[in-house]
Order: C-alpha cells, then sequence, then structure tokens
DNA sequence: TCAAAAGTGTTGTGTGTACACCCATGT
DNA sequence: ACATGGGTGTACACACAACACTTTTGA
C-alpha cells in the first residue's frame, strides 16, 4: 500500500483470548478470571493477554492457556477473530480468540500475573464480562454446539478412560437434550473409534459400568451426529 | 499485561484478504491480483490491504472488496486469522483472511492502485502466490466445500434467476462430484425455498428451462445437504 | 427429423427413532 | 431385599440412492 498515506492506518495492538471449556457437576463451564488492572479492573474476563514479539498466534494462545491452568496439549482452536474499533477503550485491540476443551482433572486453575482471582463458571450463570467476552463467549458456545455434530473434538473433553454413561452426559450438556441410552450406544459403538478396557468403574452400590477409551486420538469428521 | 515488559510485544501490522469465488465457464475461479511493489512485486496475490485507523475489519474487507470488484452487499465470511511471524519479509503482519461469494456478472474487475492487473484465475490451476496466499486458499476452499454440505450460502453464487441446471452445476463444480438430477431436483425443491418464476429459458435449440429464484435472501442451516 | 438438454416416479436399502425390561452391585 | 444405574433388541418410518424414458425446442 501506499507509503504516503500511513497517517490513515494504525498499529492495533493484537491480543490473544481463551475460553477454556471444561465438565465440572454435569455442567459445562468456563475459565474466567478477575482482573488486577484497568480497564475493566476487578471485572471478570476472558484470560488472554497480547501477543509477543515473534511469537506466532497459536503459540500465543497455547501460552496462555498453560499460564492459566497448567495444561498443554489439549484441544485448541482458533475462533474468530474481534476487531471492532472501540471494543477496548485503551486504543486500537484486535484479538483473535481460541478456545479450548479440557478434562477437568487435568486443569490446575491459578492466577496469573494478569488477574487477582480465576475460577469456573458455568455458561448458564456466569458474571458481566469485561471489554466484548459476553460475544465472544456466546460465539464459541455457538460454535461447539455445531461441532459437536460433525466431529468428535468434544471427545477431548474427557479423560482417558470413561464409561459411555459419561461422555453421554458430555453429549446431554452440551447438545442440551436428552439422548436414548440404546441409540446413543448404538452409535457411537457403530463408529469403531473406541475400545472397552477391562476395568469396570466399581464402588458404587450398582452394577459396574465398563471403561471405554479411544482408539486413536486423530479428530475425525462425522457425517452426522445427532 | 505488565507495562514494564513492551519491548517484549510488539505491534503488528494488520492486514485483510479476501478469496473472491466465483463461477465461470463451469469453473470455480478466485480473483487475484499482481503485485505493484515489493514485496513479491510482479508475482498474483489475494487481494488485500492494511486495515485502517477506527476501520472495523469487517468493513476493511467490505471496501477491498468493492475496490477490486466494484461489489457491495454480497455473502462475506470471516475465514481464518494468519499471523506466523515470518509470513511477511517487510516485518510482523498478521492477516484476517474472508471469502466472498460473488455471482459472476455482478463482477466489474479492476485492478485497484496496488496492483497493475486483476483477473480470475480458475482454483485448481493458479499460479504461485505471493506471501502464504497458496495456504490461504486452500483453506478457503476448505471450508466452502464444507459449507456447501449444511447451509444454502453458496446460493450466493447465483444470479437472481436461475435453471435447476445451474444451480445443480454450482454443487458439481464445488462438491466435485456428479449428481443424480432427479434426486437432486427433488430434495432441492423440498426445502420450499425456491419459487419458479414465469420466464423460461429459451433461444437454445432444445426445451427451454424454467426459471426459479430464492423466496428469501436469509441463510439457512440444513441438516445435510449431499 | 435430429440433436440437445429439460423434465419426471418408483423401488430397494440403510439409518434414525421410539420404546421396556433384566442385570450386577453395595448396603 | 432393595435401590441404583448398567446394559441390551426390535419394529416402524423416513431419507437416500439407483435407475430410463418422454418432451420441447431450434436449426
Amino acid at each position: 500500500m501506499a507509503k504516503n498515506k500511513t497517517l490513515k492506518f494504525e498499529n492495533p495492538k493484537v491480543t490473544v483470548d481463551i475460553i477454556i471449556f471444561t465438565i465440572e457437576d454435569n455442567k459445562l463451564k468456563t475459565l474466567l478470571i478477575k482482573r488486577k488492572s484497568p480497564p475493566f479492573k476487578g471485572k471478570w474476563a476472558l484470560p488472554g493477554g497480547f501477543l509477543k514479539k515473534d511469537e506466532d498466534i497459536y503459540n500465543a494462545a497455547q501460552r496462555e492457556l498453560n499460564e492459566e491452568t497448567g495444561i498443554k496439549g489439549v484441544y485448541l482452536e482458533q475462533l474468530y477473530t474481534f476487531g471492532e474499533p472501540k471494543r477496548d477503550p485503551r486504543g486500537r485491540v484486535v484479538t483473535v480468540a481460541y478456545f479450548a476443551l479440557v478434562p477437568r482433572e487435568l486443569m490446575k486453575i491459578k492466577a496469573a500475573d494478569d488477574a487477582t482471582d480465576a475460577k469456573l463458571f458455568s455458561i448458564a450463570d456466569s458474571p458481566v464480562l469485561a471489554f466484548d467476552h459476553r460475544k465472544i463467549l456466546n460465539y464459541a458456545l455457538y460454535r461447539i454446539r455445531n461441532k459437536i455434530q460433525y466431529t468428535n473434538v468434544i471427545w477431548s473433553l474427557l479423560s482417558k478412560k470413561f464409561t459411555l454413561t459419561e461422555i453421554q452426559k458430555v453429549y446431554e450438556i452440551i447438545w442440551g437434550r436428552r439422548i436414548d441410552k440404546r441409540n446413543f450406544r448404538k452409535k457411537l459403538l457403530s463408529l469403531g473409534l473406541l475400545k472397552s478396557a477391562k476395568e469396570t468403574l466399581t464402588g458404587l452400590r450398582q452394577r459396574p459400568a465398563k471403561f471405554y477409551s479411544f482408539k486413536t486420538t486423530k479428530y475425525v469428521e462425522l457425517k452426522r451426529f445427532f
């Protein structure tokens, strides 16, 4: 572009924000941090931060994820880029939003140095958020609800071993409706992507459930899935 | 984030690049421009440019689209944000890619002031592209091929009146396979989203085809579509 | 009258959905 | 023995896929 028009351009700051989804107490939750500094000091917000020099955007997202949860190597996908001129009162800030899917028991939540607190909120009743983070969160929710229908990425919310009832619950929680147990199992097992372990879930006063695990960690596009 | 570490951050430039899809001669094509200035002077590239001050990203994409094709108000969707540190030899440039779906006859192609030429290339045999634009184009192609399966957005490639054979060709071109005429028509019409016009396509030495048009310009999520 | 594409139905197969009872365990 | 969730099969409806011939026009 023409060098003599540089006044018309600007150098925005670029941030990365992350929606960290997990399942706890049969609810879909996301990690929020309480902001230590202005703007929106004391308000809850999505974890995130500025892109560093020579840092790839995806790596920045991984870094932020790790700073808040101590996790590496989970499912992390670019969601959308938000760049309305007024979305940050400090000036022009373009943010690239990512979302992560994390098994609850892998998370070690800690407030990073830009936050005074960090905790999981149920999507249904989370507080008022800083910036346009509510919009971003809603879009992430929309995306994951679509994605559940044609990929198996949401299996990333489960731990290595799980029962069929557990995986069904994940679908019910995200999909937001009850599923018939027999039909669910029939279809799920027919994909041929699970193998049953020898262990069972004992200690409950009921018939023990078989554990299953994934044959592969690859993500698969499914024709349609519920 | 900490103010005393500003050296570690940087202010990237932010650009918008657009993949403008259209159909011409029974082929899926995209608009490329020949770069007037370094880097990659003389090379073909996706149309795009820097984000202006106080300009929303989506508006920037619309502006770029309009500068190259004279079009407004067509389907335009954010694709992905590419931000590898070395993707632009001039320095750190993060680009937000959009794709547009445009009926061929609405386009008035003109080289904007950053280009010496602009023309449509068939996706199948397009030239070597500047920057990481080949990767971006490939991703756009992937996206549109998926999208065809569960939305009707690709109807945006058609003009207001069209025959059923024309819309079927769009599907065949993007989907990359032949479709049975009877099954296609049955399913398409069963959606209830088309109305038949009174006019027919005459002047060819064959039976005249009925024209159809869309009942609505809204985009619809379909369960699955071929 | 001929070439070229438009238009039109039926049948078999597979997939989704609805639905109810017995089983294994811990207390 | 009983409460609790685990585990299993069948029947119907619907959607998809395969398939060929007649019609209308312009030259």
